[in-house]
DNA sequence: TAAATATATTCCTATATTGGAATATGTCAA
DNA sequence: TTGACATATTCCAATATAGGAATATATTTA
């Protein structure tokens, strides 16, 4: 069939790029979208379309100041993607990766110069 | 214009929910296509495919082994999202997180029920 | 009230995928 | 060599975006 929505949950906000700039951006600081679009070097509709995503998810929270939104980053939604990453951080502490890297290398036929 | 290439990244390798239950299922085992796709209930080409997304991004190594490929995972693929992630993670220490959200009550005009 | 400013939204187009079915490729076993 | 098995790849259809341009929606200021 097709293509399910991709963009409603944190990993997938974050897969995008420009977002993961957005974020970048933001990560402090409180910004409007304008200071967003001079920053970036994007229009405005462009900044404001990501910043929706974002907001979906719960990435960045938004706070209306006069005509201004002010945008800044709730880690807190971060969280399920670092969780689940650290899940495997088990496999790749520094001892096994060595381990691991040299039977990768071994496995894949990587034969050292060795060969005439 | 349009979309870019969106796959060949590990954010975006992880981005995919079928591909998170992929790397789930091999974490910390090796596991061929036919036992994966019976694991997850899947057809065999769809196991493929998405092994193929992994494997480009270096998430998963592939080995051959007669006519089976084991495939495991290779968590240091993840570590630019383990440490990007962790960026934001300054942001949501509990005690802050608890500041932080009650002065976005307070700013977003969550009025407690003490108005008429 | 009107003009200006800040931001969101809509419309449209180009392209990226996902998924299933069918098929190709590779490898072992008789 | 032939058949069976494991996996990869191709083909196709359906759909999800991203991006730009134009426009709508506040909100402030003159």
């Amino acid at each position: 069939m097709a293509r399910k929505r991709t963009t409603y949950d944190p990993f997938n906000a974050i897969a995008e790029p420009n977002r993961r700039a957005l974020l970048e951006a933001l990560a402090g600081n409180s910004l409007t979208v304008s200071a967003l679009a001079l920053a970036l070097g994007w229009n405005q509709p462009k900044v404001s379309k990501h910043l929706q995503v974002l907001k979906e998810v719960d990435l960045v929270v938004e706070r209306k100041e006069g005509r201004f939104r002010v945008y800044r980053v709730n880690a807190q939604a971060m969280k399920p993607v670092q969780e689940w990453v650290t899940q495997f951080q088990a496999f790749w502490a520094p001892r096994l990766d060595a381990l691991g890297d040299y039977l990768n290398e071994v496995q894949t036929g990587e034969q050292t110069d060795d060969e005439p």
